[in-house]
DNA sequence: CCAATGACCCAAATGGTCTTATGGTCATAA
DNA sequence: TTATGACCATAAGACCATTTGGGTCATTGG
């Protein structure tokens, strides 16, 4: 990874550089000299791809939310009944989650603290997109009269507002708690929500 | 409330003080002389009723968590249907929160930041707490099978994770938004988990 | 000519030193 | 016996010099 990069993309290099980084150093201690050096490119080069270090670790973060979405998608359009494409949408939006920012460890309150009015931003937009992901589903599932009546974006968005509590955010995945405790909680959350699309 | 204490116990008034304090200046800015001129008693004497600052502030925090609880029972033992109980208790768990903390603006953070361990321990047994006083109106609602089988604890603990997010904690009552606004928010939260418990 | 580079710039961060403040203790007085 | 505020030790803050790192840009090589 320390050779010239020739065989990926530079802008990808330096997200995966990136999230390496973040992990062992944290936002603060993590430099861009580090970064470059890791890529194989020149410090300035950095700056070619990402206007700011502050840019480019919510552009890590981003990039987790674009790879969730697109699985959310995936799962979306599949063959599936519509309650049960949605209850694995909703492990899948907390366990995905967990799963890429685990290495994290303690880092994940620490870039909160640097970067939290501009993280409570994307925040809501990557709700709001994840909840249009789920509306096409609710909205497929209310055709055939299996949910009840009701705006579909609408109800996305309680079902988003009642998993959050189990997403990596400023509880680190440590202490959301064990892996499997946290998939538990989150399944029954997602039935209980379900069951209560369906009446 | 600068007069020596004598209508009011003394416990009670380094709690209201330390609220206030705690509103006002945050954890760290907060100081037990302050605390004790404010009581209008001698420093050391915060000491007869508190082992430390920390177990002050967290004193100031589980008192509010007491006082909902007492609010939950009040409802629990009400005489509405179970599910009206339910909501109610869901919606008073997020709003009595929000409102006891919405004075501390910015500082609930902050507290977090020095108190986090402690304060997170605390927060489960809380958790815990609720869902026990919410346990006993599910299994009422199980007695006359309005609501689905299951642990009762264990559904209790299922509404308690869904509403979570809605709650003060990391996000101070500011950044969870408008009061309208979460309000609203765990309402419908609330109708489509109650809704579930009922099929 | 254009893109990559790393030297440069300057504000922020850090480390060292001294001073002050504060949490907690305890001798004293009521 | 209990309340008090002076005292103590450590942590925090202020100050200053030095270093660091985010961002810029003059230079070079393809």
């Amino acid at each position: 990874m320390k050779s010239a990069v020739q065989t990926k993309d530079t802008r990808e290099a330096i997200l995966d550089a990136t999230d390496m980084l973040l992990a062992r150093y944290g936002y603060k201690k993590m430099t861009i000299d580090d970064l470059a050096q890791e890529v194989g490119i020149g410090k300035g080069s950095v700056y070619l791809h990402f206007p700011s270090k502050e840019e480019i670790a919510l552009s890590q973060i981003d990039r987790i939310i674009e790879r969730l979405k697109s699985k959310l998608r995936t799962i979306s359009n599949g063959s599936a009944a519509p309650d049960k494409r949605l209850r694995e949408m909703l492990i899948e939006r907390v366990m995905f989650r967990f799963d890429s920012v685990n290495h994290y460890s303690q880092s994940l309150n620490e870039m909160l603290s640097y970067l939290r009015p501009k993280l409570l931003q994307r925040r809501k937009r990557y709700f709001d997109e994840e909840a249009r992901i789920f509306s096409e589903v609710i909205a497929d599932g209310q055709k055939t009269k299996a949910f009840v009546a009701g705006d579909p974006f609408d109800l996305a968005q309680t079902l988003v507002t009642a998993t959050n509590a189990l997403l990596p955010y400023s509880l680190s995945a440590f202490e959301l708690g064990d892996r499997k405790d946290v998939a538990e909680r989150t399944k029954k959350t997602a039935d209980l929500l379900i069951n209560g699309l369906k009446k």
